[in-house]
DNA sequence: CGCCGGTTTGAGTCCATTCAAGAGGAGTGG
DNA sequence: CCACTCCTCTTGAATGGACTCAAACCGGCG
């Protein structure tokens, strides 16, 4: 059932990250996994549960989330093709949160143990997953400030650009075109917002001649202009610009 | 210069967090490294800037923390003994925030080569290095949730909270008094919040039974009431409850 | 003494929420 | 084909939590 480029996302999303051999690139590949077919809503990781596999996102959208205990619902971050959902509840033996499919999915099944065990006999696979793990605090550190900081109309903004940025690195689309299965509910829970107030900020973007809306999926017509716009500075989403690998580690 | 007990806070901390062999844990503690002392406000890591060398929080407080354009700030996280500050800025070549003393404090620097050297050829320790990075990006996401869906008063709460038990987790005090070291203005930068409104809800505890406040230092007379009042459960800052080393690693 | 950083207090404003109701669309079943 | 439901989006009006601006207070220190 292993299709033997299954896990190319995989590796595309590392090679983002650093160089990586072609024997390296190669042992990813030869990774054991099971590919799922995923629904709607389902959620995939349990707070509080230990994972045993780690769940590779091939296709569709994810969300990590936690919730306050009168019901306050925050999203943590976005999930796209090619990225590692559970590495860290796995290393960690439990989850914190959890993390829910929007629309359908598909995904590959890789037990944890295969994984970890490749990190350490590979430095290079395991410092680029390590770092990997890395980008992803890197990202929920500037939801963090997002959300803190900015207002309503720039948080929404600043959001887009992050989406837009990152389906672009993992060569879903360009940067002219946004598409976001989100419903202004989850944008709001994304943003530490209201539906209602998600709605009117998209409005408020009607009459704003660097992006053009029709539904859920939003055109950007002036990338520097919405970036300024929306205090927007991709450098928390890579790493230094010349991903060297360690003398340390040559060998 | 190297008194062979300095870098002992750090083996404390990743012995909570897995078990570590003697051999491992003396392995640490012989890493090469220099002991600085750093004066209030300066400015350790900075954004941008990919260091060499790692740094160990020795005593004293720090905190991350990213800006907006416009001047805004936020703190994303206080770090306190035994915290390795910069070790993802170190893994990705950039630092995407800055780290400030707060309060004089002493650091242990050490060079980040001989470090990842040892968290690779003692997978015990990488693994658990690996998870203190991991743990770092749990509380980072909490801060998240505590600023887009909590009030400002829980919010308080919920990192007063967050340092008691933290402070406790480093050996500095117990669950009855934190001694928190901040002006209302980090506090605010910490909550996403006014300086003014901070002080306002600070003496909204005025009339609060579970915990009594004199200056910077707060003592907690009911912990049970201050957490559910807080909407605080520790098990974000804590990894699963028996740490196993797994088999692949046990030679 | 006078300065300075931090804290406290007050009054007015505004951004975002709440509550509530209506409109549009997709899917389902009679 | 229509009636019905469910979900999402939209709109309005009123409320409120947090902000802004500004001034006064306080303790430490040169």
């Amino acid at each position: 059932m292993q299709s033997d480029s299954t896990l190319r996302p995989l590796v595309s999303k590392l090679q983002e990250l650093g160089r990586l051999s072609e024997s390296d690139a190669a042992a990813i590949e030869a990774l054991p996994h099971t590919v799922r077919s995923v629904r709607h809503l389902q959620t995939l990781v349990h707070d509080g549960h230990g994972p045993t596999y780690c769940t590779l996102l091939l296709s569709g959208v994810a969300a990590r989330e936690r919730s306050t205990r009168s019901g306050g619902r925050q999203l943590l971050g976005f999930y796209v093709r090619g990225d590692l959902i559970d590495l860290n509840s796995a290393l960690m033996g439990c989850a914190h949160d959890s993390v829910q499919i929007f629309g359908d999915a598909q995904i590959a099944c890789i037990p944890f143990e295969a994984l970890l065990r490749l990190a350490f006999e590979r430095p290079t696979i395991g410092r680029l997953l390590w770092i990997d793990t890395l980008l992803d605090a890197s990202i929920a550190r500037e939801w963090t400030l997002n959300v803190g900081r900015r207002d309503a109309r720039t948080r929404l903004l600043h959001l887009l650009c992050e989406l837009a940025v990152r389906q672009q690195q993992a060569n879903l689309g360009s940067l002219e075109k946004v598409d976001l299965p989100l419903t202004q509910e989850q944008l709001a829970d994304a943003l530490g917002l209201t539906a209602v107030h998600v709605n009117r900020m998209l409005q408020s973007l009607r009459d704003e001649p660097a992006i053009e809306r029709s539904g859920r999926t939003i055109r950007i017509k002036d990338w520097r202009s919405l970036a300024r716009m929306a205090d927007f500075d991709d450098a928390y989403l890579k790493v230094a610009n010349a991903p060297v690998t360690h003398p340390v580690f040559a060998g």
